[in-house]
DNA sequence: GTCATAATTTGCTACAGATCAAAGTCGAGA
DNA sequence: TCTCGACTTTGATCTGTAGCAAATTATGAC
């Protein structure tokens, strides 16, 4: 068993309705392990072993096309479950998960999955509407794709990336993960070309501050209005 | 309490893993309501008062956004489960649900979902299995959108309408429902000038056979090397 | 500090597909 | 049968973004 942040104790008690003795038992039969930035936690296609819970750093899900061509997914970050296939019907795993930043992550060997949920309904019904919210979040995504072009999609993917791994600064909010050209582009559909003209733009105006694998929002609102509708 | 034809009985029984004199029961609850061609079922942002089993016809579901257009998310057909929100934690729709055909459908108050899923377990994994399907189509599409041009989403959008609402001829596959190039438009994210472009060309390719509200695809495999990565 | 590598920027060109405009065609209802 | 309106086709033009190429700059390894 491992010593675990009372703090995430709480966020997974939250997602679980388990209580803590209860809790504490679960983590009993847990893995935690450490991730080096660039490994993977399962590929695409695997037969899905474990499931996860982010203790600390970031991930990216991906799926790679038949050609070759990567799309980003989504993230996570600290205190998110991931790997859930069986909460989706699956006994694979649709996509690839990659280590962005080092992690460390706790994980259960996919029985226990079966067990928590007849242990605790709750834990059954939250990860319905995880799965719900992940649902909603494609179908906005796909939305986005058809009626918007690229600026926005850049400006939202951003908006994104601030609200999960933003740290405030002085002047903005800095992205606090190692994200870069390539990365934005396959999280919105368009090639790293593109994606530097953008940022250029965006920085003579003043909007954003870049750099190599740095990217700090100066002027948040702006940024908010190429990401939203501009009436 | 309606008559029911025995085959959706099973198909109602295959869903909901609940035995027949149970669902025979919940057939007792339920309303039976027809729906012209055009009408809605719910309302993108509408409190979720009720769930839906198609008996007989065809409806898409839309999401608007602010600036006005539309995206047309999917289908559903005979014998399909839809509105059913609670199955991913929310309380109002995610979408509107248009018929496309005149159709008649079951529908049930919210407050049995709960029940359902209490009654029969089996219910309440299916529903989640059912949304894991959706979600896993939804993350296709986006992929599909992020990385093919339009000639192929087309192509993909429509072996999906022969799919669902295929009806064999003699010569081909008819899609037996009324689709305009405007709505294959909004379900790929492309204009229905380029939509029209299109099927003019693979008519004359003798892939396809199109006129006013009506598409018959003549030859699927070429459609599908289309639609599929062409190595 | 220096080198080697990877990431980024930027200019140029090409084209898929949007947009604008107009004509054609089918079908339902009078 | 005729008419009106909705759908569709097609042409002409414009433009956002991809694709290619080359220069520039940061970063980590030694």
């Amino acid at each position: 068993m491992q010593k675990v942040n009372p703090l995430l104790l709480r966020d997974l008690k939250a997602f679980s309705g388990i209580e803590l003795p209860v809790l504490e038992t679960m983590l009993a039969t847990s893995k935690s392990a450490f991730y080096a930035k660039g490994e993977t936690f399962f590929r695409e296609g695997e037969v899905a072993a474990r499931f996860f819970v982010m203790l600390d750093g970031f991930l990216h899900v991906v799926r790679t096309t038949p050609a070759g061509e990567q799309v980003i997914m989504r993230h996570f970050g600290t205190g998110e479950i991931f790997g859930m296939a069986p909460a989706i019907g699956r006994d694979t795993y649709p996509a690839t998960s990659v280590a962005i930043s080092d992690c460390v992550a706790l994980s259960w060997p996919m029985k226990y999955w079966q067990e928590f949920c007849e242990i605790t309904p709750q834990f059954q019904k939250n990860a319905l509407s995880a799965v719900g919210e992940r649902l909603q979040g494609s179908q906005d995504r796909i939305v986005e794709m058809a009626t918007e072009r690229v600026e926005n999609r850049v400006a939202k993917a951003l908006v994104r990336l601030v609200e999960q791994a933003g740290k405030p600064t002085p002047q903005g909010t800095l992205i606090d993960v190692a994200v870069t050209r390539q990365d934005i582009a396959e999280m919105t559909g368009t090639t790293l070309h593109t994606v530097s003209r953008i940022f250029s733009a965006w920085s003579s105006k003043g909007i954003v501050e870049v750099g190599r694998k740095k990217i700090e929002v100066l002027s948040s609102s702006r940024l908010s209005d190429i990401a939203g509708e501009q009436v």
